[in-house]
RNA sequence: GCGGUAUUGGUGAAGCGGUUAACACACCGGUUUGUGGAUCCGGCACGCGUGGGUUCGAUCCCCACAUACCGCCCCA
């Protein structure tokens, strides 16, 4: 094979693309009915709008960045999530300004980039789906978003879904935290695995994050965040989940729950799912929160966003795994069997006149005997096939049959191409 | 970035250091020549991921590379 798709990547192919459409279609129906519109931004940006914003010592840009200097020496990157782009649209294109009525609410589809091994349900080019909603602080927004993601899934019929949510807090919850998280685990330092050690230095809050067996017992018994939550930050969280409650979401508060990504302040949430197409236990497919810092820091005015990310390919593993099926239709109205040379004008265009009149219809190009033509018609599950021979052409008729019946009937040219729709509709009961 | 397993036709796959690479599905053709979903018959890899090496000879042994899958890291 001479050549391979690069590494990481994937064709999506006839057959599968169906699959992509229909969640992408009910994932665009589903968020205008929230008023969200949807934003599109490049694929590749500046290499410090997400340096910046996914934070300095995240895996992300340390490690995972899918990064080039172009033939202009700019050091650019490919998108590793959304929101970054979404955040300089936003503050580039002021739409921040007064004209807008805010919250101002956008969603995203289209492909990210990760430099890493790829795994099931982990490409290096994969695709997500994301909403961000600027400008406003009410945590009945955070809540509009858990529930709009909810009701993605809850719309494309998977269930047994668990909400978990966690509090960052505000700068000062933060700092007091993280203050205290050192002071605790430091004297722990050389009971920790090596990886968390390093977390301590660059970023502790990530030690919650760890799964080595021998961090386990400092994660279970490290201070909580919620209790270092200021009064105002606990009071956000308070209204989230009384509002939650309010809606009857099952959510459970995990307050070792650190997000990759260290923009996100106050509200963070997962949505996991218990899956063997996913991997042991509850895997996360869909991840947001709150990051009111950070479109000021890549230089817009000091207002907040919230927002979710949701990995499709991970989204159809789970379909697929659920067995749940996609709506597709894409039936055949009519076959066209001509045979013999002589009626390959005529056949073109009995297809194009069906297809005028709004119907789907399809005919042999290979000059194959009529068996093999109505096999062709059976295999795509053609309604109708209209076969025409130098008989008919002589004759300015075509055989008219349904396929589900066997019943075959002569038509005049004429009244075929003037009256197509009604001929169809009457056989169609039939 | 680290470790493990794998790589045979359109697909699922069997196979052994040695002159025809099983079988099945799909596809194509035929079954008295203008009609489908059945049966039967026939065709369909000068080639076994790529590049080297060992050998009289390699798809089967060794090395490197590529890719896929699994685990770690991390995450969607």
């Amino acid at each position: 094979m001479r050549y391979q798709r690069p590494k990481g990547t994937s064709d999506i192919l006839p057959g599968q693309s169906e699959k992509w459409q229909y969640v992408e279609e009910t994932a665009r129906l589903l968020f205008a009915d929230y008023q969200y519109h949807e934003i599109r931004t490049p694929i590749f940006e500046n290499f410090d709008i997400f340096a910046r914003s996914a934070g300095d010592t995240s895996d992300v840009v340390t490690k995972e960045m899918y990064d080039f200097k172009d033939k202009g020496d700019r050091h650019i990157a490919l998108r590793p999530e959304g929101t970054a782009g979404v955040v300089r649209a936003y503050v580039e294109n002021k739409l921040y300004g007064p004209e807008n009525t805010k919250p101002y609410k956008v969603y995203y589809l289209g492909p990210m980039y990760r430099y890493e091994r790829p795994q099931s349900g982990r490409q290096r080019e994969f695709h997500q789906v994301g909403v961000e909603a600027f400008g406003s602080a009410s945590p009945a927004l955070d809540v509009e978003v858990i529930a709009m993601a909810l009701a993605y899934f809850k719309q494309l019929g998977i269930s047994s879904l668990r909400v978990a949510i966690n509090s960052l807090g505000d700068e000062q919850s933060r700092k007091d935290y993280r203050q205290a998280l050192i002071d605790y685990l430091q004297p722990h330092f050389n009971e920790l695995s090596h990886d968390s050690q390093e977390r301590l230095a660059k970023n502790p809050l990530r030690v919650l994050d760890s799964k080595e067996p021998e961090d386990q017992p400092f994660v279970a018994a490290a201070p909580s965040i919620l209790d270092y939550l200021t009064d105002e930050a606990k009071q956000h969280f308070t209204r989230v989940k009384d509002l939650l409650d309010s809606l009857d979401i099952d959510y459970v508060v995990d307050s070792t729950m650190v997000r990759g990504l260290d923009y996100y302040n106050h509200t963070i949430f997962e949505i996991m799912v218990n899956s063997k197409a996913l991997g042991h236990g509850y895997t996360t497919i869909c991840g947001g929160g709150r990051y009111n810092g950070l479109v000021k820091e890549l230089g817009g005015p000091d207002e907040s966003g919230v927002g979710f990310g949701l990995g499709l390919e991970r989204l159809l593993l789970l379909l697929d795994a659920e067995n749940i099926e996609v709506p597709v239709q894409n039936h055949l109205d009519v076959y066209v069997v001509g045979i013999g040379e002589s009626t390959d004008v005529e056949s073109l265009k009995l297809v194009q006149a069906v297809r005028d009149f709004g119907f789907s219809a399809d005919r042999d190009y290979l000059d194959r005997k009529p068996k093999a033509q109505f096999k062709t018609a059976n295999k795509v599950d053609a309604a109708f096939v209209v076969t025409i021979g130098d008989e008919e052409l002589a004759n300015q008729t075509v055989h008219f049959k349904s396929m589900a019946s066997g019943e075959e009937e002569t038509i005049a040219l004429d009244d075929f191409y003037s009256n197509f729709p009604q001929i169809y509709d009457k056989y169609l009961g039939e």
